[in-house]
DNA sequence: AACTATTTATAAGA
DNA sequence: TTCTTATAAATAGTT
């Protein structure tokens, strides 16, 4: 439009197309701008260049969300809906899920398998049949590391235990309490330990020396009941 | 622009308004129009008049929901995620019940018992094993039903053959073949059916009279091997 | 990015 | 609304 007319085709030459596309696009957003002011108007433009760059104008005053609703609303376009709908449906899908789940789990529990057929009712005994087995494996192996480390702690109490008895050798002292050793029964630790964990150690106190440190420490594995955390109360010697 | 310059500000006559925005919105979408054919561009412009009247400009084979969304994804501004946000959350939520449902699962079929303490991994087979028992007893239960059907098919079955017996008695006809009752093993019946399910009935065919349309279903229940589907081949009776 | 000859857009009037 | 037209503004090609 100066120094030459041009047609209106694309500018082969992408120098000059990208030189164009700048110039114009301020006279674009130039003019858009004195709509606004001149005729109260609200205007949004969005383009994106060749080279997939994006520019926009919009009046101020106006969010693009504003202009999206109202194009939306006077359009009948369906803009986000599509968004929505696929939304809800994935949702509806995993509470579908879900709630399948859930009854799986409800029938490994045992409850409602009158809608199960016979076949998968035998399918579902032998599963679980299985997965018993398993589990009860994955117990035993558990209790058996647990078995493991109390030994080691057992052990290293018993280490802890000469030591200090050579230390009193050596002082010449003459130790006033002496330490019984009970031997390890494992029989019941195959069960829940509720039902009776081993008492590993046994003290025999002399009235006269009522407690020190060590002692303390000792008599709480005794006095207290067996329970399930006797198996880890040998820390308290390490 | 012509006939004198004007100040960009609101202008006031409101006719004056109307024309103007009317001919400086065609100016702007023909400059929009030459952008998109010179420099391969893609444009929207969105107008809307003080009067509420919605323009719009949209350069040729874009459609105005793929600005918005290359909008959005450029600018990185929400504009409907506030709209989902609700569900979002609801449907991650739902995503991450979902993946704990399924590792609940797996832990009763066996898997992932690491993840379990000692104290859980009781329960687990506690209730595992409950489980088994319940689903054991359905089992049971649900063969009861199939053998009182059976019983009561094949007195049913009886009662036709008595009933066809007596027909040919009353025409003086002499039966050329005769059903022969097992009696009915109900032993093996509480194990897989695989293992030995009860042939019912057995036929003695008189070599002259191949198959009628009774023949023809009982014997597909004796010829055929012993397998799970055995226990509701007495439906052919019915 | 700046210049400028020329085209284009448009304000005001019809 | 549309047409006309004098003039302002935009811009293609150049520097």
């Amino acid at each position: 439009m100066a120094r030459g007319k041009i047609q209106i085709k694309k500018i082969e030459n992408s120098t000059n197309r990208q030189v164009t596309y700048s110039k114009r696009r301020n006279g674009l957003f130039k003019k858009a701008n004195e709509l606004t002011v001149l005729c109260d108007a609200k205007v949004s433009i969005i383009m994106v260049s060749c080279t997939d760059k994006l520019h926009e104008y919009i009046s101020p005053s106006v969010t693009m969300k504003q202009f999206f609703d109202q194009y939306q609303k006077a359009s009948g376009i369906d803009l986000w809906n599509s968004h929505y709908q696929k939304m809800q449906d994935e949702l509806r899908q995993q509470k579908d899920v879900n709630r399948n789940l859930r009854k799986q789990i409800r029938q490994r529990l045992g409850d409602c398998l009158e809608d199960l057929s016979f076949e998968e009712l035998l399918a579902l005994e032998k599963d679980s049949q299985e997965a018993v087995y398993v589990i009860r494996e994955r117990k035993l192996k558990v209790i058996g590391n647990k078995v493991e480390t109390s030994k080691k702690k057992v052990r290293s109490a018993q280490d802890v235990y000469k030591k200090l008895m050579h230390e009193f050798d050596i002082r010449g002292e003459d130790p006033q309490y002496g330490l019984i050793e009970n031997g390890i029964e494992y029989e019941n630790v195959y069960g829940y330990p509720q039902m009776g964990a081993p008492h590993i150690l046994t003290l025999r106190l002399q009235p006269d020396h009522p407690n020190n440190n060590l002692h303390s420490a000792v008599t709480t594995g005794v006095t207290g009941g067996p329970t399930a955390s006797d198996l880890t109360t040998y820390g308290l010697l390490g």
